[in-house]
DNA sequence: TGTTGACCTGGAGCGCACTCCAGGGTGAAT
DNA sequence: ATTCACCCTGGAGTGCGCTCCAGGTCAACA
């Protein structure tokens, strides 16, 4: 993985190379493009006089958003039809929609897990029990 | 899938089918075998006269176990090399530092989407406010 | 005795989310 | 002039965790 994440290598343009966008947004180079080829940006970054993208500061907001929603497990195809939305004029009702459904996912997953991590903390205390009386 | 679920179809063999072991676990009898097939069980379970599995209460409990394991995201090379450890005499300490390692990988996870998950609190105000306004 | 229905095995196939690669371009620095 | 680091594209490959399938056995029931 590249380290360096050069700024302004090259060009007029303005915004990000790829590189410092992966690192702002904590996702790899590869994934980036992948995003952006799967449709998951909201419009493709720009591109400098040598064709190379870069990313504004909106750009690199968005990125967040799509971590937050992968991070809390949102499929790809449903981040897409998400962002379909933003191209619809007056959708806000229903990307509203969308975000309160998918809360409520993490909110019960959630719960799961924390249900098993007790489970988990149980488990523990028996081996902690069996191993201090040996 | 199959949702009869059998308890005692046929022989003298004690113990749940496969089916019924899959709804008693909440995994599938696909899953089961393939958890067998990758060296999840503690030991295979008993077979009827004919082959057929049969699952002993206290496989049925280890199951439990493994789906814990599996929910909280274990990959099933470690909950390998966790139930591995069952096979060595006196690897209790082992087994509970795999174990007091995973549950702090699930802390910080459950941390993790927890502030993504305020992030999406704050993403749905955002949309209601602007729903509400129009 | 024939027909179910659940079970068996070995192995192929699948969906997902990346991840990597070949082959090529560009601009800055030495 | 060449070296270097970074970038590009299209497409192949990977790892994971199942999931499905063909072809067959077995026991119970009509």
């Amino acid at each position: 993985m590249t380290v360096t994440a050069n700024q302004l290598p090259s060009g007029p343009a303005e915004g990000l190379t790829i590189s410092a966008a992966a690192v702002a947004s904590g996702l790899t180079v590869d994934t980036l493009r992948y995003y952006e080829k799967e449709g998951l940006t909201l419009h493709p970054p720009e591109r400098s006089s040598s064709g190379q993208r870069r990313y504004a500061e909106s750009d690199v907001r968005w990125l967040g958003t799509l971590v937050m929603l992968r991070k809390t497990g949102m499929p790809i195809r449903d981040i897409r039809r998400f962002v379909d939305l933003y191209r619809v004029e007056g959708s806000e009702p229903d990307r509203l929609a969308i975000l309160e459904s998918h809360r409520e996912h993490v909110r019960e997953q959630l719960r799961e897990v924390q249900t098993h991590l007790e489970a988990i903390d149980r488990k523990i205390d028996f081996y902690n029990d069996k191993v201090m009386n040996k």
